[in-house]
RNA sequence: GGUGCGGUAGUUCAGCUGGUUAGAAUACAUGCCUGUCACGCAUGGGGUCGCGAGUUCGAGUCUCGUCCGCACCGCCA
């Protein structure tokens, strides 16, 4: 037996008793006459003394100890003479009579430190290490109880966890496919899935009425902070369910989580239509922690010579509460923030409503009653900040949407332990592409348009389609996108029209998805369904921006796994087996 | 595909308008130290300033290119 205990559990309780402990060794502290060890598993630490009691062989051992070494030691718990307080086991110390070192360490690149020294790349090469480390060691805990707490209150609903394969047929729509080719069909690929989407639903139509898995999705786009090539997903479905009754239960499994691992309680998560988050927040997935609500000014500004106004598609603004003070500085530097091409506005147009009244950069063109009105539209008062964009509907809201965030950060109005769960309904169901001169689903092609929309849906032309609302829903916290789903279709008729609409001849349609619509023809039940991300979510409930400490082994910025340096390439004997030539080298 | 920031000791960084032998902290090594726990003290080794061109009497510093990392835009049904 290697060993007794952990390093994390001896307390006062334990003195008297003799013990083995296995682990790392964190430090060593030499004090001449008396040494002290760190020794440090996935528990915690404990403190091995060494003194002049110790015997010879021991303390030869301990003179050639180095950070990392793997040991075991053995000996007796006693209370210490001068206590830790900061860590659990700070009582006591282990008297050693004996200590093997089972492997002997490198110097570790970085320090094995919760505040390391180590920078992201050196720590992503070495991630065995950075695991070693108890924020990342903490991230994979947390994710583990989010795990186990979805999967126990899922499993009490009923819902059954079921296996869907990795290696499945490509899908044109949507994200970008990983690909593996086939060596017992050459020139012939399966794509890794980018979600579970058409099996759960063919597990309806097998009657496995509630599913869930918690899996891994692939998706060959590039990376952010949130975003993996391979994530994994809470991915769940039910039949015989409508919109409100997906709201009800995976409300509840948020609820739940918030609740068990965060200790966050929320009553009913509200619900907002896509249209008035667009129009209050410029965006599809708003931070509810703070107010800010844009409000659209075009018709009340426009006529008054104002040409930056006169001639945009779209003015609106918002209001920054106590702000007026803004230096002149400051608004330039606000204004340079707006017109960076990740925000792209042309300009910053403000009011100020100051002790001094109000001032605003198009005082030339607006009388003071015309600002006092514009000011109005906020609910302003003294002291506040006007800051309003003009341009473009679409980007001008996105910018609207960012310029309300950052000003959120300013004023530190999105507190970290706040959350504002959200159900953002009634997305549109389709979306023109200018450049394809086609429709793409907003969601995916099975997704149902709401039931009042369908005959809008069967026989509208584009200006209809346009307006089609789908049976869709997303889960929002904080501004974050935790979760979407919806209402699938489940009528082949509707089915049809919804392919024909994104353009695929019936044969096409049959090829893609011929296996799907098939068996709608045996009975399918309704149904719907929602998919959280997991990794998102835990990043979420440990209060990051980033999932990449929520995730073992994260990949880089550019999709590169640096510790064993993947993607990389293969023999030319497995090139040959799979009947494929590479192009152009490139280089 | 694009924008921004960064790349200097094992590591994290400083290094001003170009100018002696490129520094600090930490890590590492050695010695001293009997209650440390970020132990302390002393000494020491450690550098192709990412790479390649260019400007210059002279480049870590300026210019161009290139590679790498991070954040973001596009993209992500």
């Amino acid at each position: 037996m290697y060993r007794t205990h952990t390093c994390g559990e001896l307390r006062a309780a334990h003195v008297g008793q003799t013990v083995t402990l296995a682990g790392w060794v964190q430090r060593v502290r030499k004090l001449g006459g008396m040494t002290f060890v760190d020794l440090r598993d996935r528990y915690g630490i404990t403190q091995l003394a060494v003194d002049d009691k110790t015997s010879a062989e021991i303390r030869s051992v301990v003179e050639k100890l180095g950070r990392e070494f793997v040991v075991r030691a053995q000996g007796k718990v006693v209370e210490r003479a001068s206590k830790n307080i900061k860590i659990p086991t700070g009582d006591v110390e282990i008297n050693l009579t004996s200590l093997n070192v089972l492997n002997a360490s490198d110097t570790p690149p970085f320090t094995i430190e919760d505040e390391s020294d180590g920078g992201e790349e050196l720590r992503a090469k070495y991630r065995y290490l950075d695991l070693r480390r108890n924020p990342v060691k903490n991230a994979l805990i947390l994710r583990h109880r989010v795990a186990q707490e979805a999967r126990k209150y899922l499993d009490a609903q009923d819902f059954l966890e079921i296996e869907t394969p990795f290696l499945i047929k490509s899908t044109p729509e949507g994200a970008r496919d990983f690909v593996v080719p086939s060596r017992v069909h050459h020139g012939e690929f399966y794509a890794l899935p980018q979600s579970p989407q058409t099996f759960k639903q063919l597990l309806m139509v097998a009657g496995y009425d509630r599913y869930f898995q918690i899996v891994r999705c692939f998706r060959d786009e590039d990376l952010r902070a949130d975003r993996q090539p391979e994530f994994t997903q809470i991915d769940c479905e039910m039949a015989f369910v409508e919109r409100q009754d997906i709201l009800d239960t995976f409300g509840g499994l948020m609820k739940h989580l918030f609740k068990i691992i965060l200790d966050v309680t929320f009553n009913d998560v509200p619900c907002m239509t896509y249209a008035d988050a667009i129009r209050d927040y410029g965006c599809d997935k708003p931070d509810l922690r703070f107010d800010m609500k844009i409000k659209e000014l075009t018709k009340q500004v426009q006529g008054k010579n104002f040409a930056v106004f006169d001639s945009a598609a779209y003015v609106g603004g918002t209001c920054a509460e106590g702000c007026a003070d803004y230096t002149r500085k400051q608004l330039d530097e606000l204004t340079e923030w707006v017109k960076r091409p990740q925000i792209g506005a042309k300009g910053l147009v403000y009011i100020r409503w100051g002790a001094d009244g109000i001032k605003s950069s198009i005082d030339k063109f607006y009388t003071p009653e015309e600002l006092q009105k514009i000011a109005g539209e906020f609910g302003a008062k003294q002291g506040d900040l006007i800051l309003i964009l003009a341009g473009a509907k679409k980007i001008t809201l996105s910018g609207l949407c960012e310029l309300r965030l950052e000003m959120g950060n300013r004023l530190g109005l999105r507190k970290r332990g706040k959350f504002a769960p959200l159900w953002v309904i009634d997305f549109p169901l389709l979306e023109w592409d200018d450049e394809t001169q086609r429709f793409y689903a907003m969601h995916h092609p099975f997704t149902s348009p709401q039931p009042e929309d369908i005959p809008m849906f069967m026989d509208g032309g584009k200006e209809e389609l346009e307006q089609v609302r789908a049976n869709a829903y997303d889960f929002v916290v904080n501004g974050v996108e935790l979760g979407g789903g919806s209402i699938r279709i489940f009528d082949s008729k509707i089915q049809q029209q919804m392919f024909k609409v994104l353009g695929f001849t019936p044969e096409e349609a049959s090829y893609r998805f011929g296996f799907l619509t098939n068996a709608f023809k045996f009975g399918a039940p309704p149904h719907g369904g929602i998919a959280f991300g997991f990794d998102r979510l835990c990043a979420m409930f440990g209060g990051s921006d980033s999932i990449r400490d929520y995730i073992a082994f994260p990949k880089n910025n550019a999709a590169c796994d640096v510790m064993i340096d993947a993607p990389s390439r293969i023999d030319d004997l497995q090139l040959k087996e799979l009947a494929i030539e590479v192009a152009t080298e490139k280089e």
